[in-house]
DNA sequence: CTCGACCTTGGAGTCGGCTTCAAGTCAAGC
DNA sequence: GCTTGACTTGAAGCCGACTCCAAGGTCGAG
């Protein structure tokens, strides 16, 4: 298949197609005279990076565990893999407590966001809900400390 | 407390406090002699950005939920919210497919990717396995679609 | 043999989310 | 009064993740 074909049928753009072959994410496509031809597996592989960066994961990240799969797998593989489960619960974490904090949201007719609990449904039980201060030890702090991001994605399209 | 005071507690730059300021994020802040003061709350403020903005929203929208809460809450609030659950499900539903990948890639010593069954857990049931193939009709494709993407943040520091 | 649809490449542009920089202001201690 | 460190602003820069564009190549139907 050619890449208009993937494409469509992936739901994406060709220059996507072609953009994740340049930075490593997909291999060089076979050609025949110049044009890029695909077997169906290419579907499966852009089908786990959009999940897998809808996650969170960064193409970077990515990249690295589906280098691991196109040869023998790099010792990093179960390395990444361990370093990425906290950050990848935290993320289900914080998602669900804004998923909850949502669910009420839809429904209530509260005047204010306090009043509806977001801060509440969204952070840790915080030690000393008012107390809100800490002695500034970088990195710990509000709810274990707003610092030390380094997640998920942007989409457009 | 001063800009540089709030930013420690909260371990963020004191940049970004005033970039959420500029685009509406945080509420202008009362001025001494032009300089920034705060009280805690915005701690408050800043731990729930970061948490939603972590679990996906975009500054944009969180802005919405946010504003909604300075004043009377807009009636666009539980629209929002409504809206966002689906989103939020979905994306919860990845982390946790490849949360369980991850899981087994950390203990596993596959040779390939495929092995370890990267595809098969990240990825919904599909219909036929093997037969990935669809009529492109735009937005119906692998995994009910890549396509229809927009969601959550890039976070560097 | 031409037409139109589709492909190629490299490079520039866009967008969200920040940080950095320059040039200047403020306040507290010596 | 002067220095020092934290603050101010606006503008520019940066990064990740893409998309778009121009100038051309490929190919199958008519």
């Amino acid at each position: 298949m050619r890449i208009g074909e993937i494409a469509g049928q992936a739901g994406v753009r060709s220059s996507l197609i072609r953009y994740y072959e340049r930075i490593g994410l997909l291999p060089a496509a076979f050609r025949v005279s110049g044009q890029r031809r695909y077997d169906a597996s290419v579907l499966r592989r852009l089908a786990v990076i959009d999940v897998a960066q809808r996650a969170g994961l960064s193409l970077d990240e990515i990249r690295h565990l589906v280098d691991a799969g196109s040869e023998p797998i790099s010792d990093r593989l179960p390395d990444l893999a361990r370093r990425k489960l906290p950050e990848i619960d935290a993320l289900i974490d914080r998602a669900t407590r804004v998923r909850s904090w949502l669910e009420t949201a839809a429904a209530c007719d509260c005047q204010t966001i306090d009043e509806c609990g977001l801060f509440d449904a969204v952070c840790q039980p915080v030690p000393e809900a008012g107390t809100v201060k800490r002695s500034a030890h970088p990195g710990g702090s509000l709810t274990q400390g707003l610092r030390g991001r380094s997640q998920a994605p942007t989409r457009r399209t």
